[in-house]
RNA sequence: GCGAUCGUAGCUCAGUUGGUUAGAGCGCUGGUUUGUGGUACCAGAGGUCGGGGGUUCGGAUCCCCUCGGUCGCCCCA
């Protein structure tokens, strides 16, 4: 009989577990709590939309849309995507849900998405983000909340010290499109040094070559036209009070003129948190203000702000959680015939909320071993003895001596009212 | 899509210029010892050497193809 084989995982995807999902959860529970403090709203969105979502709003020429996309037709002959980012979607969200009624709206999610990508470091097919947005809002306050907030955020995650906050704006759409019109130009004098890379940039996507990782394209960037000298009064006003509400919250921040975003719908605030720890990968939260999105999609013009950050690259320079479950204690039965009381003794814990490790099977010495490898800072021993009041036993495993008797205590304060007394000894002196 | 690199037991890895039955540690199972102190010892199970093809008397080892992991380019969080 020809051996069954074992369906291998889709490449790019991650079967989390153990510290790794713990430095995943605790980013998604620390945005969970943030975001609440800045007022955001929680959001639930569907996994899969209809294709034209994506298409029409970040740019058909994007490499997301023509060659990253997860699109496949449905039994229904529809044109269906999983998400490859969050805005989009939530700008759908927005519009079929007719919440203008309530904007201004800040909004929150968080959960996976998905690209058609070759895997690296901190890069997956299925790979999860935290996002946050304003919608409705034109005004620099609602950049700057936002920002404070991404900055609040890794401040709490505590991986705030390698990374920086850089900054740019992109002007409004006429700033945009004459900086724009200058660089082709400019670049197309200089196609002779330009890498070949940059040549295919030129066509698709010019600004992109302000930052190049090729050595022969840097000299031409750097000294390719500014926006600055592009901006409008209003455009340039703007980015001044999104800077000036910036220092004013205490937020550090630098200027990085040739920061420009992917997809095509930014205008204005353009921003990157970037980290030098993550191999190649270095921006760890990035957005920007998207002003033309939301018309894109068929609604009426609508001003709003937004970021989104890499779960699993906040995740990896999260330092390692010390958050093993505290005052885990081991029930464990001294003979085979003590094994149901036991499990009721764990049970009867846990519904007081302690956490209770219990084995399965094994003699007591094995379930001790077990439990100590799991973590349980002192063994409840069941013991066979007739007299309910001997029945148990404590064993201090990693507690404090000062510790270990108010411990006791709380334990057999714990305990079902027939075990009146509690039994204890200290194997670490 | 392109490039580099790796792929031997559940895990981390040895395996010398190609040479009999492919090894270790950890883990797992059973047992002995012990004072229920992350003890020591004994025994055991577990491997299509990623897969396919080729060269050879003989391939884990050399060659080709393929699949997968990792890292980089592109792009992006």
């Amino acid at each position: 009989m020809a051996k069954i084989q074992t369906p291998q995982p889709v490449r790019g995807t991650q079967d989390m577990f153990g510290e790794t999902e713990e430095r995943f959860a605790h980013v998604v529970a620390t945005f969970e709590r943030v975001r609440r403090l800045y007022g955001f709203k929680g959001l639930q969105l569907p996994v899969i939309e209809p294709t034209a979502v994506f298409s029409r709003s970040l740019g058909e020429a994007t490499d997301v849309v023509s060659k990253e996309m997860y699109t496949f037709e449905d039994r229904g002959g529809d044109s269906i995507t999983l998400r490859p980012e969050f805005t989009a979607g939530i700008a759908r969200a927005y519009l079929t849900n007719g919440w203008q009624q309530y904007a201004p709206m800040k909004l929150s999610v968080h959960g996976p998405l998905f690209r058609y990508e070759r895997p690296q470091k901190g890069r997956y097919r299925q790979f999860h983000q935290i996002d946050a947005e304003i919608i409705g809002a034109a005004e620099p306050a609602a950049d700057v909340e936002l920002l404070v907030m991404a900055d609040q955020l890794l401040k709490e995650l505590g991986i705030s010290d390698g990374v920086t906050l850089q900054l740019n704006t992109l002007g409004d759409t006429p700033s945009r499109d004459a900086w724009r019109t200058a660089l082709v130009s400019y670049f197309n004098d200089h196609r002779d040094v330009l890498s070949e890379d940059s040549l295919a940039r030129l066509e698709k996507n010019p600004l992109r070559i302000l930052d190049s990782k090729d050595p022969d394209d840097r000299g031409v960037a750097h000294a390719a036209p500014k926006i600055d000298d592009f901006l409008s009064a209003e455009a340039s006003d703007f980015f001044a009070a999104v800077t000036a509400g910036l220092d004013a919250a205490g937020v550090a921040w630098t200027r990085n003129a040739a920061l420009v975003r992917g997809l095509d719908y930014y205008r204005h605030t353009a921003f990157e948190f970037v980290t030098d720890r993550l191999g190649a990968q270095g921006t760890v939260l990035g957005g920007g203000r998207y002003d033309g999105l939301i018309e894109n999609l068929g609604g009426p013009a609508t001003p709003a702000v937004g970021w989104a950050a890499g779960i699993e690259r906040l995740a990896m320079l999260v330092d390692a959680p010390t958050l093993l479950t505290k005052d885990i204690i081991a029930v464990v039965p001294n003979e085979q015939a003590m094994e149901s009381e036991a499990h009721a003794i764990a049970s009867a814990l846990r519904r007081r909320q302690l956490p209770v490790f219990t084995s399965f099977k094994g003699n007591p010495k094995k379930q001790s071993e077990k439990a100590k490898q799991a973590g349980a800072v002192a063994i409840l021993y069941v013991r066979n003895e007739a007299d309910p009041k001997r029945r148990l036993h404590l064993t201090n495993v990693t507690l404090d001596t000062d510790q270990a008797t108010p411990f006791l205590l709380k334990i057999l304060g714990m305990l079902p009212d027939q075990y009146s007394e509690l039994s204890g000894d200290d194997y670490r002196a």
